[in-house]
DNA sequence: TTGTACGCGTTATCAG
DNA sequence: CTGATAACGCGTACAA
């Protein structure tokens, strides 16, 4: 049978309405005996409940919505199944939400809200620089996971990420410390606001300490309407900066950035790292198979995942208000990287 | 103002709630004016219609839904994006469904029928070996994309893939073309029916027919339980394989298992592809940024696109039946693979 | 412990 | 063209 409700399984079992939703929902106040045998009925009817209607009644879900911007981005797959990991434990379930690249993820997130009622929500991906009003008409707490925001405004939502800043000043001073001082730059739009400004701040930082000049022309931008962090900008941004060949590393601020630059590189007949150190960032999976395995910044994706979980379940329990936490990203020194040579490219 | 409904709206405009529905959907009877007056309204309002009591009021959702099984597949990154464009044409919305990989897609996606009212589905990963029985019951048109089943009976499904069979005896014989003989086979699983299976059945028929004996010491299954096509595993049973270091050429039956396999042929100090030869499958955008550049089938992921886009919305039109349709793959000769080097291994 | 009846926010029907 | 009203399927007070 199709379409069948709630109601065909009353019938069926010879019960009222509200004595199969007891059975369904778990509640206690039924008894085991006629529990069981609804089960078994349902079981046996293939019985699918209607969650439009579920969702329609319930005012809470016991349920967190993850919203993720930015498919193909490899790296939020093992921040997404630590997170699906986390709300098992607790036994939420975890609405998994894909935000298109040009859509605005708070606007997905107004309407995920609303349907789907969960009680909390975790953001992957974006910008996240959104009116405060318009955050606080989501009405439930929010953690932006991954997302570093800049400033230090009171937020009225939690954060957990690695300092974006501090870790790519260590990067760059790992650079410098090999003796690079012509380090090219492939980040974000200009426009970026988040992220990519960090990322851009820290390498100017770590220059200035060295007293360096920041040399813009070390510096490819993302275009704001390309693909970001694919393997191909990278691939192009690289090319560009090799008209100039005036480098001796090149710091990309996400590893499939890295991987198309290395390409370019490649391709150019340069060896790495004897002719140019590459450096990425992220940590991903596949900068540990790269050949040369890729110099990056791992950020502690499984840490990350845990605390963002933890803070929203404190946030929605009202035991924690909305806070910045910071995890440490891990310098893993790989094949990608090495002492400048001696002789320039 | 937080759960505003459209009675509020309603009542803001002076106006009946079903003129208010009328102007959010697009019906025709209704007066421009009263239409206008009503959008800006609710536009000034940040009024957000509930979509739970939509659909369940809804017998019908303009939809198709994507059931995705196996997050981190980049693969399908493409596909969705192809998907998602092909939908945006016709008018339809796209609803996308991630599956765990231990979950049942079909249930998922009796589920997500039952929610969403989609007019139809497109399945991406899995197996998909279930009972025919079950897959009426979803009750709409449904199309595998890139899954090619096994077996000729009629299906109550469409299928839109690659001849995975046929391509993996074209890359095979491409590898005995250059002189190997032996060549290690990275594969699914020992029980895997579909995929995997017709990627083994197409070694084995190419060996067939150049006369060279199937050694079942040259292959390595992956465990059934171990995360699928995932660069670890294809580095952990390369690893296996070079016990015996038996072989010239490496065929992988997926890219990122080819990837993973480099990663341990470099680390046992072979060259690739001086010392052994290595190819892949499915064309992803790695490949061609990895280092050596990877020869594999490119699938061509557009083509199936709009391929299983159209076929599904023809037979939700009815002027279709389900059908099996068949791209041919592209064999990309890129820099992994050469001729057999005279000093074995 | 169980059943009845109402309401959640929409859309569709039908009468104006 | 518009407005009242009956569903949609479920959860849950409330009464039994």
């Amino acid at each position: 049978m199709a379409g069948m409700t709630i109601k065909d399984i009353a019938k069926k079992c010879g019960v009222g309405v509200s004595t199969v939703s007891r059975a369904m929902n778990n509640h206690p106040d039924i008894n085991q005996e006629t529990k069981d045998m609804i089960l078994r009925v349902i079981a046996e009817s293939n019985y699918i409940p209607n969650n439009s209607a579920r969702n329609l009644k319930r005012s809470d879900a016991r349920a967190i919505a993850v919203l993720v911007k930015g498919l193909g981005n490899t790296f939020f797959g093992e921040l997404v199944s630590g997170l699906e990991r986390e709300c098992e434990k607790k036994g939420y379930s975890c609405i998994l939400q894909h935000v298109e690249e040009q859509d605005n993820e708070l606007d997905v997130a107004l309407y995920v809200a609303k349907e789907k009622k969960p009680r909390g929500m975790i953001f992957l991906g974006g910008n996240f620089s959104h009116p405060r009003e318009k955050i606080q008409q989501l009405g439930i707490p929010c953690v932006l996971s991954t997302i570093c925001t800049y400033g230090d405004q009171e937020q009225s939502f939690g954060t957990v990420s690695v300092d974006d800043f501090l870790e790519s000043r260590k990067m760059t001073e790992y650079l410098l410390g090999l003796g690079h001082e012509k380090i090219a730059l492939l980040t974000a739009p200009r426009e970026d606001e988040s992220i990519g400004k960090l990322r851009l701040m820290g390498y100017q930082k770590a220059l200035e300490e060295h007293g360096i000049p920041f040399r813009e022309e070390l510096v490819a931008y993302m275009d704001a309407t390309e693909d970001r962090y694919s393997f191909a900008t990278g691939y192009r941004m690289a090319k560009k900066l090799l008209e100039k060949r005036d480098f001796t590393a090149l710091y990309a601020t996400s590893d499939t950035l890295a991987i198309g630059a290395c390409r370019a590189l490649k391709e150019a007949g340069l060896d790495i790292p004897g002719d140019c150190s590459v450096a990425g960032f992220d940590g991903m999976d596949m900068g540990a198979y790269y050949i040369p395995s890729l110099t990056t910044i791992r950020q502690p994706v499984g840490k990350i995942a845990s605390a963002s979980a933890d803070l929203l379940f404190n946030m929605i329990k009202g035991k924690e208000k909305p806070k910045k936490q910071i995890f440490e990203g891990e310098l893993l020194i790989r094949e990608s990287t090495a002492k400048r040579n001696c002789n320039p490219i």
